[in-house]
RNA sequence: GGAGAGAUGGGUGAGAGGCUGAAACCACCAGUUUGCUAAACUGACGUACGGGUUAAACUGUACCGAGGGUUCGAAUCCCUCUCUCUCCGCCA
């Protein structure tokens, strides 16, 4: 959510961050401006009338206690009067609150000023690529087939047990799994990072917290009975840990990691976009987050970058990064840095990891504060970032690394693994 | 799932219609004392939304699990819900 202070004093600024994130609505800014002024005066009516009951009521307390009946029942006249009037105001109130409210959660958060212009994927911007593509030997093939011969995944036997999307991994193929994830766990740990085992699924508040309800619930799986939604990643549950918190500085930076299964409903893609592990219903992730002050998020989110970074290149697979353009970027995000790695068989790019500075947009919903040198209480910045989301590592790992006779580990993950070939 | 008890500030915990935004103790913070630490003493010490201010000071309202109700007045009484604990049942 952006804050209200903010659209109250930069109104053009924030028009000008929301057409960048091609936000269709801009109006509504000025109907926030009008509701929010409205509301204000209100509540400053309701407030005055409020206090003048309490006074009053005060008032005859008192000449009950010295048993000046007449007198109290006078002044409990005049109470009614102003009871009717405030219990009109009380309404308007209400309703002013949840009209802003219902507005303000339809602004995206505003985009950082390095963000480039551009509306679809194509506009992101590429800052660096790094590593050899590799040249496939022939018949070489993608990781579907490679899973198939090798026997890692089995797509159709998840289709029998629960759909489309839902792979069951079996020998080497989830052997794997677990030793990524334990690999990045382990970096995460050593770069500072608690662990915690959050729950898989949250309450709507959470889901509220981090941004993905009202405006993404056709994305979760929902558990109605108990309405309860399965995790999209961890960053829900992890960064909830922090809602409704007062941080002090020193404390600052937080940094939780989490391995979790992640599930998302997705629906709306087709073809050589969905084969094999491109997309799934369910999957493996290691997810990094951060709460930080607000002077130290950019510097956080650079070394966030860094810390992908290192593991795609202990992984020996080629990447780029993107700064992704406006129209591209999440709705919560300010400035969101995605990873690709380069599949070889499939001579694409996939999507890897997607790392981001929230700045205040989930911390105002979540009311993560800190306390800050002269005592302030103020809003901290989230970040989180994925490091790194298994199933697509798995596709290009399978890929890039294979040979005639089988497919390589590379040596950082023979530890993990205590294989160092699938064949 | 059944029965009972409970939910108050960072923690423990008092309060049982007006004197309570809330005792006391602990923790935290600032200070005094001290060679240093400890102890002792003094003081400050919730949050949100408004008003006010360059910023403070100051000030209004709300908040004692959540929502509703009774009353001139509710932490306190009533209703609904949620959660926690104890016992029983079931269970990895």
């Amino acid at each position: 959510m952006i804050e209200i202070n903010t659209i109250r004093t930069q109104p053009d600024l924030v028009k000008k961050g929301l057409a960048k994130k091609h936000f269709k609505d801009i109006q509504l800014v000025d109907e926030l401006l009008q509701v929010d002024e409205q509301r204000r005066k209100v509540q400053q009516s309701l407030e005055d009338i409020r206090g003048k009951e309490n006074i009053l009521a005060k008032e005859i307390g008192e000449l009950f206690k010295q048993g000046k009946k007449d007198e109290a029942e006078t002044k409990k006249a005049q109470v009614t009067g102003l009871k009717e009037e405030s219990a009109k105001l009380t309404e308007q109130l209400n309703k002013l609150e949840s009209d802003q409210k219902d507005i303000l959660v339809k602004f995206p958060n505003l985009p950082h000023s390095s963000v480039p212009e551009g509306k679809t994927p194509e506009e992101n911007e590429v800052l660096k690529q790094v590593g050899e593509i590799p040249t496939l030997h022939d018949g070489a093939t993608p990781h579907w087939d490679i899973a198939k011969k090798y026997d890692l995944f089995d797509l159709e036997l998840g289709v029998k047990i629960t759909g489309a999307g839902f792979p069951v991994y079996r020998g080497k193929g989830a052997k794997l799994q677990r030793a990524l994830v334990a690999f990045f766990l382990d970096h995460a740990i050593e770069a500072g990072y608690e662990e915690v085992i959050p729950p898989y699924m949250v309450n709507e508040a959470s889901a509220f917290g981090t941004g993905q309800l009202p405006d993404k619930e056709g994305q979760m799986y929902h558990a109605t009975e108990d309405d309860f939604y399965l995790i999209p990643t961890a960053e829900v549950p992890v960064t909830n840990i922090y809602r409704d918190e007062i941080i002090e500085e020193k404390d600052l930076p937080k940094k939780n990691t989490a391995y979790s299964p992640c599930f998302r409903r997705e629906a709306g893609s087709y073809g050589k976009d969905v084969r094999g592990l491109n997309r799934l219903h369910q999957f493996e992730k290691v997810e990094i987050v951060q709460i930080a002050h607000p002077d130290k998020s950019y510097d956080i989110l650079e070394d966030m970058v860094k810390h992908v970074e290192v593991l795609l290149q202990k992984l020996e697979l080629p990447y780029r990064i993107l700064r992704l353009c406006g129209g591209d970027m999440g709705f919560a995000s300010a400035l969101t840095y995605d990873f690709e790695v380069y599949s070889a068989a499939q001579k694409r790019w996939l999507e890897v990891s997607s790392v981001s500075n929230f700045e205040t947009f989930q911390t105002n919903r979540l009311k993560t504060r800190f306390r800050d040198e002269n005592k302030k209480v103020r809003l901290a910045h989230s970040l989180n970032g994925s490091a790194l989301a298994l199933p697509r590592i798995v596709a290009s790992l399978l890929e890039n690394h294979q040979t005639k006779d089988g497919v390589t580990i590379p040596a950082a993950l023979v530890p993990y693994t205590r294989f160092d070939k699938i064949a």
